[in-house]
DNA sequence: GACTGGTTAGTCGGAACCGACTATACGTGG
DNA sequence: CCACGTATAGTCGGTTCCGACTAACCAGTC
């Protein structure tokens, strides 16, 4: 099998992506990124934002230019791209592009045990969520309004695109799920408590 | 603010959801939690498992019950919910229904970057996502209809409702944003690299 | 001209996470 | 009847991650 991927974070993947316009240093890197709305697709905490810089240096994917210092402040030492850099940074994403990795958000697991809710809880819950979510989507498609007003090029915000899209199936799914408990559709096991699935007719505990 | 939740794991919840129905050690939690297939939903990693049930116990949400031991084996402690774990259990999975939280997929990371890696590498590298996918959602729709040849009510198995609806609607974004890339209606920006968005008048590079 | 709040820049230690490992028991085919 | 694979049960140590902290500088302002 392949060997796994040397650097894991992310956030390496921002990083790389920003090297290849300009060499910066790390806090500059979090700052653009900030500005530019990538913190909504990135992870971006300062300390693991350093971590991951000393690990792409590790393994040579970008190198430590100058380390610089105005005045007595701490020094900034400034990265930039290798050659190797670039080409992992294309096959990375190449690679997350292609291929699913399988996630565990943590609206799958709650779905999971929605049975424990009892009917009303689960109902009313997933009401507010819908109501969360249709706020988050409007909010989502009004930036990418101001975007096409200000004419942005739609590939510059196509992550907003697709987070809306998800956001939007999610809440359908929710509404549908909510319809089909209300009208009996998507019933309740007898007894309330239990998601047991087998009833495993050989008792073993003590 | 509301202070944050003491056990983060959603592993946790997991292992919650499981001594709702019987005191268990944890060895037995992972082997269930794969029985019923959770382990689609749930991350189960063995020094996790203990980790999080060690966490779960500090906070008084389970409590370790007998120490039994069978032959010379290593010793297996046996857990069960406490009133205070039942009631928390109950509030946790209520909130994550209610309140959707910012997670980070690495298909939106991707996507954040998909301008970088050229047109026809991107149609090329979605192409390959989307009959991924495919397959996927087929798996998924079988076992679906296999549980629902053996009767097992929906509620058990709606979690796998919930990750088919996303599959489909990745699907179908991919194929739309596909079809935009070959028609050109979503065209590239001159040069093929960067990925700035505002060009930025005042030059303040060094 | 000292104090306050914000920005720039980065360090550090603890918590969480997870893979690799240990060790016993069980079963079964040659 | 024993070697080998598999199931049972859990430990341990290294890496990753991230929040809290340090520390200098700047710009007002009372």
């Amino acid at each position: 099998m392949a060997k796994r991927r040397p650097v894991s974070n992310l956030l390496g993947l921002a990083v790389l992506g920003l090297l290849i316009e300009q060499p910066m240093h790390p806090y500059e890197m979090g700052a653009t990124l900030r500005e530019r709305k990538l913190d909504g697709s990135f992870k971006v905490r300062t300390g693991s934002l350093y971590d991951v810089v000393e690990a792409l240096q590790r393994v040579g994917w970008i190198a430590a230019d100058t380390t610089e210092r105005e005045g007595r402040r701490p020094e900034r030492t400034v990265y930039s791209l290798t050659e190797l850099g670039q080409l992992e940074f294309a096959q990375w994403l190449d690679e997350l592009v292609r291929t699913p990795v399988k996630e565990y958000p943590s609206f799958l697991a709650a779905v999971s045990y929605l049975g424990a809710l009892g009917r009303n809880r689960a109902v009313q819950a997933l009401q507010e969520r819908i109501s969360v979510l249709d706020t988050e989507i409007r909010a989502i498609q009004a930036s990418q309004d101001e975007a096409k007003r200000q004419q942005v090029p739609r590939l510059f915000v196509i992550e907003a695109d697709y987070a809306a899209a998800m956001a939007i199936a999610e809440r359908d799914w929710c509404v549908r799920i909510v319809d089909e408990m209300r009208e009996g559709t998507l019933t309740w096991p007898a007894r309330p408590e239990p998601a047991v699935s087998a009833p495993a007719p050989s008792g073993q505990a003590s």
